[in-house]
DNA sequence: TATTAATCCTATCGATTTAATAGGGATTAC
DNA sequence: GTAATCCCTATTAAATCGATAGGATTAATA
């Protein structure tokens, strides 16, 4: 299950690309627009600023903004900083991995198998997918 | 994350289609063969039995065994009894679809049209595997 | 029929994670 | 220097997960 922070990450990101200003996002702005609870979505673009996504303005007429051209942003990255790994069991991750305590051997194990065929078919959607597909208007 | 239950219990599926004898597969047996704990792994093998993916047999000598070939037990079925939905979020699942509080429409949020391409690709390989793939010896 | 060995069922518990809130510190525009 | 904004840490309430406990029921068999 996607967690709320990922969700509400994803929204976030869409609406900071989608809009047309020069001037940086205001937290409050997106949280009143995207109806997410501004608090969270604080420590949520804390941690996309933290992952080198947005970058930010502080004070007075501050806010984020991305760091780079939407098309450039792949769903890859945002993920791994929002939901963590990719993977379902972390003997399949990539970026994350670590044994099974119950394993003998991985190339036994028919979860293993399987893991890796999903892991490999989510990894093509989000390697194929950016911040600027997310953003476009029509569906 | 994939939960202990799923994995147990595909483990326990592929354990009981690998085996060969003709009696019944007992818990402890499986249990021991799997490092599972035993009374999670009775639970377990309960709710695969009241989804109609295994039968049992009570009393002494008693046990599991598959309701159908391994070949006709697909990995859609089975991660749906254990895992529930496949989609990452209710609102883009097959099965267990649940409307977003927040999206005032589905059809314009970026989130939703990222899911589905997940669910689909996810389905895709739940749809194209079996037991019998599982249960094949050869990494 | 009594014993044993197995599944069946419900309840509960502890730990972890998640979603959200609280409260204030630091920084900048005006 | 005041107001607005991001930055940071801590805390909390609720939900979920993994596992355990304790026995009820059923069937084989001596």
């Amino acid at each position: 299950m996607l967690s709320k922070k990922t969700k509400y990450g994803l929204k976030a990101l869409t609406y900071i690309a989608r809009r047309e200003e020069e001037t940086p996002a205001q937290v409050g702005e997106i949280a009143k627009s995207e109806s997410i609870p501004q608090k969270f979505l604080e420590s949520i673009l804390l941690t996309l600023r933290k992952a080198g996504i947005l970058g930010s303005k502080k004070g007075k007429h501050g806010g984020y903004y991305l760091r780079k051209a939407p098309s450039d942003i792949l769903m890859t990255e945002v993920m791994r900083v929002l939901e963590g790994p990719i993977a379902m069991v972390p003997c399949v991750s990539l970026n994350f991995y670590e044994k099974c305590d119950d394993c003998p051997d991985e190339n036994l194990c028919s979860v293993h198998k399987l893991m890796i065929q999903v892991r490999d078919s989510t990894l093509q959607v989000f390697r194929n997918t950016t911040l600027a597909d997310l953003s476009e208007k029509n569906s």
